[in-house]
DNA sequence: TTCCGAGTTAATAATCGTTCCAAGTTAGAA
DNA sequence: TTCTAACTTGGAACGATTATTAACTCGGAA
């Protein structure tokens, strides 16, 4: 779904060159959904690439984000972890294991929107929101 | 309100030592609801306490959260930010001035719950939510 | 074809926020 | 009042990120 020829859209699209470095770290995002960091990133890299900098996965990131191309992830701990979704999602943050999974849910968004335009925040102008969901699988571990 | 022989009685409750370090640094917890980074609220100590160490603001405030005294607020950011109100509530983050407010509403806490209840999320049992808002005042900037 | 220059990368140093540690101090139980 | 586990301190160490800069790339004039 997301071949090499899509990545090299997307770099065109961002107004970006699509340099070697640019397109393994937008390949590496597009596999890897466990809201990765920027050093995780770079070791998965590293086996196909080993001449890669890590100054570089960091600079790369920057710019991905400066055009849209991944967000940050709000944690509440020191590593900045990148998230290739750009679309409109949730997080479950799972308290035993440091992962962070996407939720989607359109009913939901649907129900917040309604809820703040209603409810309007005095002089505040909404442009983002995100819900930060807390908690632990029981019984059944989620399969990876 | 908040006065010293409230922040010793919380400081029992908590089963913690009533030193001054913690007496100061809880003082300057409930003064400041800005939700300040470790350093600042370093910086804002020492003006009183001018021997205080940051050591020991890192290791109290890292006491405090162990006994839900003070919660880290995630922020997408590389510095970790300390909320002392640990109440249920939701977060407005500015995007042009890096502030954070709070952001209560009963009404959307019993939205959450209800959709929640009814949108089971397989096998995940949820212990917290928090709703992150992004945006800017408009016209007028809120009295700080 | 040669050359140029903007853009990019890699290596390294510098900085930043946080944690660790050994040694000295203290709150508060008894 | 004494005693000790708990606490604080300052500095070093650490991991994550950012800054600096020199070398490389490559498409498009000349
Ligand atoms: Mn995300
Ligand atoms: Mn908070
Ligand atoms: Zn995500
Ligand atoms: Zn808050």
């Amino acid at each position: 779904m997301n071949n090499k020829a899509q990545i090299r859209k997307t770099l065109a699209n961002a107004g970006l060159k699509a340099t070697v470095q640019r397109l393994v770290i937008l390949e590496a995002l597009t596999d890897n959904f466990s809201h990765p960091t920027a050093e995780s990133i770079y070791r998965q890299i590293k086996k196909k690439y080993p001449s890669i900098s890590l100054s570089t996965v960091y600079n790369t990131l920057e710019v991905f984000r400066q055009h849209g191309l991944v967000r940050f992830v709000n944690t509440g701990s020191v590593t900045v972890r990148y998230d290739p979704v750009t679309d409109k999602h949730h997080h479950l943050f799972l308290e035993d294991s440091n992962k962070i999974e996407d939720y989607y849910n359109n009913e939901l968004d649907r129900l917040l929107n309604k809820f703040f335009s209603k409810n309007k925040i005095p002089n505040f102008e909404i442009n983002d929101m995100q819900v930060q969901i807390k908690g632990r699988y029981s019984k059944y571990q989620k399969a990876n």
